[in-house]
RNA sequence: GGGGAUGUAGCUCAAUUGGUUAGAGCACCGGCCUGUCACGCCGGAGGUUGCGGGUUCGAGCCCCGUCAUCCUCGCCA
């Protein structure tokens, strides 16, 4: 085998004279007759190689035979390109490899594409280890590498250990559904994959291992999404003999090394932060993104005073009035636009939404003859509204107002280029709730899982109004994603069974669910707390993604298939008797 | 579970209002070419228009169903 002394992407006008061998895939062959130029790729780069017929007829032919993508190795000399003929969009651009022998290792059938091409994402999946060697693809998989090995470095020199957990463990309740693993020893039992290591990762601080992280790999068995996979990578962490603050103060470390690895920028400290209530009312969402404006404005008292009957009625009704107020949005949004929007709104059950085009004497829109003008001056004012602007305005429940004006300022902050899209912005949303009600299921759920700590001044609330009650509970939000999200955990058994009661567990269900986990926390455990990182959207938001599947190599459809191997597939019938299974 | 989009050559796309033999670029095969780097030139091969049914004198185009992929609401502590 003619095995590689360089890579093709180091050799320069320092190497000039020296016979090397390369090796790699022929990303581009150019036979002029006599001539024949090759661009050999590997992950390093591209490098030129040049066969002269001088060098003889054989390797001649040879050369001429050559394909795309080709798996070859090459000897030759490396030499100057003639003078004017150099390249200057390659780093090896100066140089060129002048052939003496050639090895092919492997000649390729057709590919189903063109590696240097555009194709469709259905074949590039089905083809993943071809669309895998574009350039794009290694960049993406390289910051992976690189995020990976930051987190595993400045975690260690904060002083924690990485600690593995199990992949096979129990199914509990709350959450999201868990993908099973029918057990063969056991008939009738089965393993549940986790969902994060959450319940590990605070037996390990029981156990006085004080600060452990992973790079853990969760599995949830919902519906897909651009941004959710079924099996998903998080940076768990958690520590001991902390509170809120030092949580929030260390993982400031972490993503202050994040961000002068990926950005180069020097974040200061501490980080902004939002409480949850504050960022509902203000933005709509749990996670605004803080690099624009156009904040939500209740109008609810203006509403009432208007003849507008949906105003007026929803007021009555105790909900909300809400707008935002798109700057400079008037002319760019036509009525068939501003139709779009107000489907969009419809998406997140709004069940109108009403515009007003803000000019310099008064509003125009279908509903501004409803509004008188004090009304009007009063909108302006409340909006800070100029002419040119333009008013998105929901009237309805405040959840629904919430996620239709959250959604609508989202799209329009992106329409209207409100914001450098290369830019970051980091900040914590804290103090969530620590329940939220369940209409369907009629009882309380826990908001974030069923072992946080509420904050210690509303801990009075926990048996009265227990919706009021706040949680230790934080996230980090990087330009509108939840990029991390975290707790202190309850080490109270008293406060935890009152909080298993609300969740209508009973304590012989609470034991015979978490019982292990339960009889830890009366074992000695420390004051504790975490949190887990979004591995997956960091790779994107660094890389300027929107797509999760393009940052995990291997990924499945939106169906949860993968089109590659064909997972999930059928099994043998005496796989299922051995496990004890019968298909309905 | 609901809503929406897409599906034509190996790939990316085109095909007027339903009308002749479904085209182009790239890739592939053959030929020519000694300085290209998206090499160029000449020629060739390549199609179940996702699949099934229907309407029609006639369907890539219209209708019904179905499958796949994508986006989205619900869902995702």
């Amino acid at each position: 085998m003619l095995k590689r002394t360089h890579s093709c992407g180091e050799l320069t006008a320092e190497h000039l004279g020296r016979e090397v061998v390369l090796n790699g895939w022929v990303n581009a062959y150019r036979d002029f007759g006599g001539v024949v130029f090759i661009d050999l790729r590997d992950r390093a780069g591209l490098t030129q190689v040049v066969f002269e017929p001088e060098a003889g007829t054989q390797l001649q032919e040879a050369a001429q035979s050559l394909r795309n993508e080709w798996v070859i190795g090459v000897r030759g000399t490396v030499r100057r390109r003639l003078p004017g003929k150099e390249n200057p969009k390659l780093q090896t651009g100066e140089i060129e490899l002048q052939a003496t022998e050639l090895e092919v290792f492997n000649a390729t059938q057709t590919p189903p594409f063109e590696i240097d091409g555009e194709a469709n994402e259905e074949l590039r999946l089905k083809y993943r280890f071809l669309d895998l060697r574009r350039p794009e693809m290694h960049r993406i998989v390289e910051i992976r590498h690189r995020l990976a090995q930051t987190m595993r470095r400045t975690m260690t020199e904060l002083g924690f250990w990485e600690v593995e957990t199990p992949i096979l463990g129990r199914s509990t309740p709350e959450g999201a559904r868990d993908f099973l693993v029918p057990s063969r020893i056991h008939p009738g039992h089965f393993y549940a994959l986790p969902q994060s290591p959450q319940l590990y990762k605070q037996l390990l601080m029981v156990a006085g291992m004080d600060r452990y992280f992973q790079i853990a790999r969760c599995f949830r068995d919902e519906d897909l999404r651009a941004n959710r996979q079924p099996e998903f990578t998080q940076l768990d962490i958690e520590m001991s003999f902390v509170q809120f603050e030092d949580v929030l103060a260390t993982m400031e470390g972490l993503v202050k090394a994040l961000s002068r690895e990926f950005t180069g920028e020097e974040l200061s400290t501490p980080l902004p932060r939002l409480d949850y209530h504050e960022a509902m009312e203000r933005f709509g969402t749990d996670r605004p993104d803080l690099r624009f404006g156009m904040e939500l404005i209740d109008l609810g008292d203006l509403a009432a005073q208007t003849e507008f009957k949906v105003f007026k009625d929803t007021i009555e009704h105790g909900r909300r009035v809400r707008g935002i107020c798109a700057p400079g949005a008037a002319e760019k949004y036509s009525r068939k636009d501003l139709d779009a929007l107000t489907s969009f709104a419809g998406d997140y059950g709004a069940k109108g939404l009403v515009w007003l085009k803000v000019e310099a004497e008064q509003f125009t829109g279908p509903t501004a003859k409803f509004l008188s003008p004090e009304v009007q001056a009063a909108f302006r004012e409340r909006f800070g509204a100029k002419p040119g602007d333009l008013l998105l305005i929901v009237a309805d429940t405040k959840d629904v107002t919430s996620a239709a004006l959250s959604a609508l300022r989202h799209r329009l902050g992106r329409e209207l280029k409100l914001y450098d899209p290369k830019s970051f912005h980091y900040s914590w949303v804290v103090r969530f709730p620590l329940f939220s009600w369940d209409a369907e299921e009629g009882r309380y759920v826990a908001e974030h899982h069923p072992f946080t700590m509420p904050l210690p001044e509303d801990l009075h609330l926990l048996e009265s109004e227990p919706l009021k009650v706040r949680a230790q509970a934080y996230d980090l939000v990087i330009n509108g994603e939840e990029a991390a999200g975290g707790t202190i955990r309850c080490h109270d058994p008293a406060i935890q069974s009152t909080i298993f009661r609300h969740l209508g567990l009973s304590p012989e269900e609470a034991e015979e669910k978490f019982g292990f986990l339960l009889s830890a926390l009366r074992f000695g455990a420390p004051p504790h707390g975490g949190i887990a990182f979004g591995l997956d959207r960091m790779v994107m938001l660094y890389a300027g993604l929107d797509n999760i599947r393009d940052v995990i190599p291997f990924p499945k459809t939106a169906k949860g298939t993968d089109l590659m191997t064909g997972a999930p597939g059928t099994v043998e019938e005496k796989q299922l008797r051995e496990l004890h299974i019968r298909q309905r």
